[in-house]
DNA sequence: TTGCTCCTCACGTCACGTGAGGTGGC
DNA sequence: TTGCTCCTCACGTCACGTGAGGTGGC
């Protein structure tokens, strides 16, 4: 009863398209299909000319789906199907998918924070800069601008960052956090909100938040975000966008804050 | 120089296919082709036949190039499109984007927790059930079993867990939490891991902890979530889960867990 | 004048959907 | 025996890609 994992039993437990069909929500004729290009191939009963499928094609069916869902050509999954079926290639097979996952819901975070910078200039009475924002909104794969934090930080800036988040998850919390203003400060700057403006006033005071919280813990990364900031820009295969202005951007913001606070406007 | 929004311009700015392509990452072709089955017409010059898109189309292509990410196809999105230019209306797209995008995520998080809890499954030395998980893959819009939460929630146990979460975000945590550990059991469970496994056990002390952390503010919570798991089930549109055995699966861990720590193995 | 952009057919492709007509299994 | 599942052509469709051959703008 019991079923030892990658051994071959002696009535090993095989599937009918249909029952396939039920397990995937794919159709039958999807299933056919893909046996016919050989992307799932189906064992064929000699009598009947039925397809079969042994327990290892639902490992095939795994990556299938999940590549297709991620906007792979079927082509492209076939090249990099794995047939394995010993646990440890297994593992390597879903950590991998673990990052290609984590990638895409970064890109839709990207969206996100490009709909709420959008909806804050509304706030402001403007209108968004749709010949910026839009390059956000086609998310093709490894086309993020917002993947080269981890590209533009040397190796003493990460071991600067392990020293002061501990958890993966706690960077990650504050790569959003930080990626999320950026996109803000980008937004705000093309809409032509001038820095004095609350919107903006309200992002510098984030900022500087999130700077104190974060220079508690280790005062030296305050220099290494100014360090990032210089002479960097983060480019699109098709097009540059200036990382400077951003940052001046938030500096001009975030003086405005804070020579308004030294006048006795608080609040 | 300063644009009013809403106003026509005397010389308003037009676009080039070709300025439209770089902007979006579409393909001039690809522009053309939207032009002629109306998806996003083009003014055409009379004289050289030459497309020109005007400031609104960017506002359309916006909503393009969002739902087309998502999946839509483009007689769905041409249906859907909507053509105004005021910033209120602005505002309604963007909140329905925002709305598409958060079950977007949720659903990857689904995806996400699936292949974590199949880990775990391999770290066992079992095999994962993907007789079962084959069913969280296949992303099809709006086919999440995990969004009955808010569903199954009755107007009581509403505002009981608004009393709980102040912030939409906190709930939002917490709802991914119970999410994944959900995953973890009904997982475990498919693979026939014991409720005594190790696994299983760190599943235990996680979910005593999350009872702990949220009973904490308010004790009648505990309750809540025994009521949602009696007599429920989460279906798909081709399937049915229990989620009674997922809950008792959960009880069990929990019990053994609990009479271990009594007799003395802490671990 | 020379590239460069843009134009319109028109055929190709990828990933299936959709009957049409027929056969085998519980 | 009767549904039900499954089979193979084969044509249709959706969203473009890819030349082929030609014209207009800086």
């Amino acid at each position: 009863m019991c079923y030892i994992f990658g051994e071959v039993a002696m009535s090993e437990k095989r599937y009918s398209v249909g029952e396939v069909a039920v397990m995937t929500g794919l159709t039958v004729r999807t299933l056919q299909y893909y046996d016919n290009i050989g992307l799932l191939p189906a064992v064929k009963d000699t009598e009947s000319g039925r397809r079969y499928y042994p327990e290892t094609s639902l490992i095939n069916l795994e990556q299938i789906l999940f590549y297709k869902a991620l906007g792979f050509s079927l082509n492209d999954i076939r090249e990099n199907l794995s047939t394995s079926t010993n646990p440890s290639e297994l593992r390597i097979i879903f950590e991998k998918q673990k990052t290609l996952l984590l990638r895409k819901m970064e890109r839709l975070q990207t969206t996100l924070a490009t709909i709420d910078a959008s909806i804050k200039v509304l706030d402001a009475g403007s209108k968004p800069p749709f010949e910026m924002t839009l390059q956000f909104l086609s998310i093709l794969p490894g086309d993020d601008v917002f993947e080269w934090a981890p590209a533009l930080l040397d190796a003493d800036q990460k071991t600067g960052l392990s020293k002061t988040f501990r958890a993966f998850d706690e960077a990650q919390g504050f790569y959003h956090l930080l990626k999320s203003m950026l996109i803000d400060a980008l937004v705000l700057f093309h809409a032509h909100i001038p820095p004095t403006h609350p919107q903006a006033q309200q992002l510098a005071q984030r900022w500087q938040e999130m700077l104190a919280a974060v220079a508690a813990d280790d005062p030296g990364i305050l220099e290494q975000f100014v360090k990032i900031g210089e002479n960097q820009q983060f480019g699109f295969s098709r097009n540059q966008i200036l990382v400077d202005d951003v940052f001046r951007y938030i500096e001009a913001a975030v003086e405005n804050l804070v020579s308004k606070r030294r006048h006795g406007f608080s609040g």
